[in-house]
DNA sequence: CCGATTTCTGGGAGCGCTCTCAACTGCTCG
DNA sequence: CGAGCAGTTGAGAGCGCTCCCAGAAATCGG
């Protein structure tokens, strides 16, 4: 399987091949034997490590700095208790090699990797499409790296790649994970679990038992709370059937949202509810159904911004105007959508970097954690991060 | 510098030391067990969540196999030279023990990560936010994974991030390196060429010199020959009067596109060329501009889908009708986008996930390297992946 | 001014794995 | 029937780094 097509059916080349100097600089000593291209070679072919400047160790710092490899390793990890002369004299050392302390050397007798495994299931779904993605990422990305910690991403995508997956998360290569996007029956946790990963989970988990599971840590966004105010607000101007499309109601998230709903409207037709499926086709089809149920409607509360997009289209080829008509709410606040829609979309914003950035803190303190044993012991819990509305036009 | 502070007394988190599994005795031929300190034992370093039962090593798989750890290691690595017999001992111990190799181990010798920096520089820049990032990432996790490498993402967000990045790049934690987004003046190539540190870049460098750079490999989509395409159609459909919103001029994917545009339009008037911002905000303003200066325009082709999303409003403010009036073309097929203007967008598609992929597929035959060598051919070389038209309601 | 501390340092044992190389199979041949 | 050989196997030397511990140097009490 590694065998590595080379290209196959490739696009075309954008350069003719030719011979160029190459200073491929390959570090790898133990590299095959690279075949000499002949040409005029600045340093290809050589075989002995000596060749591309190898490596500076500790050895030769503390050689250089004429100390021992303890002291000069002291002096890389913060210098606690090394005399400022022989400190000054290391990091000179240090400086002059350009010494960079190999990892993996370190973390073979540390156990610390300083790298959180990022994983994230079903690369189809609206996680992965949408900017939320990167906006998770670049929030986790900023808290890692703060902490000087590095992120590794793992995209699962069929069933082998959880045994791929499950082999990295036990293989040790991390020091804990950041788990994205379960389906109820997500073999992650467990995985995780089992080979004693610290993780915190991305979105409130919903299988059976998980809400009480004092050990599943997770960020999620106040959905509910959202529901709520879209509600609120579609109340606050006056409407009085107000319909909500749900997202795909095996997603906590969609249920959250509908609770929030159902909240204000504890005892509303069941015909105002119709079920969508994040995306703008199923959207204007769960319009369609609450138009067609229900034509009285005068507002509408769409979990999403994608169905959203979708509702509108439907009512103005419905022909009811919005907001004067119907009023719509959206969810998510994904600028591109939300911001130009016709009219731009009304929404319920969530922060999602900050969720990343949460998540990834939680994960953070838990691996520093035991570091508090007097403390109530308690390790992270769960988080919810606010919502807020955006008024923009629909309603 | 380094978080990695010793902590001191360590965490009394007791894991009964005798809790190994294997002869707690002397596994090793090593005179001079390691001592014991206080009582409770204390694992130096750092404390194991209770119940991670401790990795086992090759040493304990070649022990219960009744082999050497030589011949255990030959059969994880694939098992070449050993008999059958033994070989199928010592799978079936490592299935027992459940044995993971340690990677840091491992790397320790072999020099081989197994890993890929994949740096994106500029978040903020539209790489980020339109889904283009995750479908990049998703490619590239393809086929990273396929050849067991992974992935470490790196984000690059101010100066300071550069010396991290830099620092990490040079710390021989990763094989090589996928470099997105650069502009001009990046300094990430210099830096990885400067550690020997092969690389692929995303999208076609523009800084001088870069283009007989034949070191310098890159992925880009043929940006040109997309240009051409959509000019193309709009000259098919009978558009004489075509205009064109640009990306930003110091970027090489506008600059291209312009040229395709110019490939076919040679003597075109300047009027007709506007440069937008690859938003719909800047979209939108172009085509006022557009519109203010040409306005007997009847075909437009903008370089990116947001853009057109802007200048289809624009028009539609303007009382043009579309197609009708002024056909559109667009430049992405962001589907979020493009699928849902109204009308919807006619634009130019480039498969991102295939440029993704092959990035990575070059770097890894740039790692492997020296694995033709016959064909006295240079490494990889860059390579121009297709566009294609694909055909809706705007043009 | 000397012994008792306290603070620094260096020695050295590993962490788990790969890889070289010598030693040890069986066999085939002469 | 012993020499000559592939084919196998194991011992052992590290890879570069951290950290325990003992010894050295510096500091301090009396």
């Amino acid at each position: 399987m590694s065998q590595h097509q080379p290209t196959g059916a490739g696009p075309s080349a954008a350069q003719p091949s030719g011979g160029a100097p190459s200073s491929g600089g390959s570090r790898h000593a133990r590299a095959a034997g690279r075949p000499v291209p002949g040409a005029a070679g600045s340093d290809p072919g050589r075989s002995e490590p000596p060749g591309a400047a190898p490596r500076p160790t500790l050895e030769s710092v503390a050689e250089l700095a004429g100390v021992s490899r303890a002291t000069a390793s002291r002096v890389v990890n913060g210098g606690a208790g090394v005399r400022a002369s022989l400190r000054e004299k290391v990091q000179r050392a240090v400086e002059e090699l350009g010494y960079v302390p190999n990892l993996a050397a370190r973390t073979l007798v540390t156990r610390r990797n300083h790298a959180v495994a990022v994983v994230v299931a079903e690369p189809e779904s609206r996680l992965f499409s949408d900017p939320f993605f990167a906006q998770h990422l670049r929030g986790i990305s900023r808290e890692l790296s703060a902490a000087d910690n590095q992120m590794v991403l793992l995209l699962v995508e069929d069933q082998d790649d959880y045994q791929r997956v499950g082999r990295y998360l036990a293989g040790g290569h991390v020091d804990g994970a950041l788990l994205f996007s379960l389906h109820h029956s997500d073999p992650l946790p467990d995985m995780a679990r089992r080979v004693g990963l610290p993780f915190v989970i991305g979105g409130r988990p919903g299988w059976p038992g998980a809400e009480s599971d004092r050990e599943l840590v997770y960020v999620d966004s106040d959905n509910r709370g959202g529901g709520r105010i879209a509600v609120q607000h579609l109340q606050s101007i006056g409407r009085t059937t107000i319909a909500t499309i749900t997202g795909p109601l095996d997603q906590t998230s969609s249920l959250d949202r509908l609770d929030g709903y159902r909240d204000l409207l504890p005892d509303g037709d069941p015909d105002l509810i119709a079920e969508g499926d994040f995306t703008p086709d199923g959207g204007g089809r769960a319009m369609a159904e609450l138009l067609a149920r229900r034509p009285d409607l005068d507002g509408v509360f769409a979990a999403s911004d994608a169905m959203a997009s979708g509702a509108l289209r439907v009512l103005r080829a419905a022909g009811r105007r919005v907001p004067e008509d119907v009023a719509v709410v959206g969810f998510d606040d994904v600028e591109q959508i939300s911001a130009w829609t016709e009219p731009p979309l009304t929404t319920v914003r969530q922060d999602i970097e900050d969720m990343g950035r949460l998540m990834a803190r939680l994960l953070l303190r838990r691996l520093s954690g035991a570091a508090e044993p007097a403390t109530g012991r308690r390790g992270p819990t769960s988080v919810i991060t606010p919502t807020r509305l955006v008024v923009r036009g629909s309603a």
